[in-house]
DNA sequence: TGCTAAATGAGAATCATTATCCTTTAAAAC
DNA sequence: GTTTTAAAGGATAATGATTCTCATTTAGCA
């Protein structure tokens, strides 16, 4: 079901199914932590050792394209992929790597009547994402 | 006193003041639409033709680390900087490298009261800053 | 089952950024 | 004003993520 629920993904956008593209989305689905590139190829080269470096960026491109997976901005020059397309924020813990998504119907409506009232002026907006920047506590075990 | 303000920036962060670090920072506040540090360089050689690159990365380096100067995350792989150290969001123009500043100290207001109330289990939050992507409507002239 | 445009793979190329290492300089001490 | 010296700058090589090229393979339709 798994396998038939990313593959329907692809033909409902009209994309040939393929493994590699398969394999892509699967992996950007399971690795938690919005996973680089890098990481990506790492996860997929264990069943899929011969995928090639430059078939992953394409095919992520054709994923962001057909707007099956979003980029995630960073400050290092490492771009990061998201495969929750449903909106959301982002929690940026800043001494670590670590991204966390952050979903909050409350926080989206106050700012859709927010922006509802006061718009921009000449500007239409399509998405506003939060980004939430700080410190995870430390854990006392 | 342009160039007065400037150099006190430096000298209160404890920095050296060199003739490279105060084009650099008047290129930062002068040139707008957050400029990278390409446009940085290019800014910068009209008065001051053998700055080198290095020098340019460098510098953008110590001037973020200082404070005095902000990343711009972008969607592309060239970073850009802001010199308003103020807090502020940014709208992106979904079909142009436009960035413009956006400040509303009554969204931020909505915001923290928001976030008092609402905790992130485990989090402290440093900064918020939101990215409103979207389209200028067509300047009918 | 064959056809064909699209997708993949391997490796070269690109390009923003960083590192190296030698020279120059700001600014504190004299 | 000189001297001193750690810090800063310059030239250029290196790095590394991403993109390009082009030959080979393949998905999916006829």
């Amino acid at each position: 079901m798994k396998a038939g629920l990313i593959k329907n993904k692809l033909t409902e956008k009209g994309l040939k199914v393929t493994p590699q593209r398969m394999a892509i989305l699967e992996a950007i689905t399971n690795l938690k932590n919005h996973p680089s590139a890098e990481n990506i190829i790492d996860y997929i080269r264990r069943n899929h050792p011969n995928i090639s470096v430059a078939t992953v960026y394409k095919v992520l491109d054709v994923l962001v394209d057909n707007q099956l997976i979003k980029r995630v901005k960073t400050e290092k020059d490492v771009m990061r992929y998201d495969a929750i397309m449903e909106s959301h924020h982002h929690i940026y813990c800043s001494d670590s790597d670590q991204i966390e998504d952050f979903f909050d119907d409350n926080l989206n409506k106050l700012l859709d009547d927010y922006f509802e009232k006061k718009q921009i002026p000449d500007f239409k907006i399509e998405d506003i994402k939060l980004h939430i920047i700080g410190k995870y506590k430390k854990q006392i075990i």
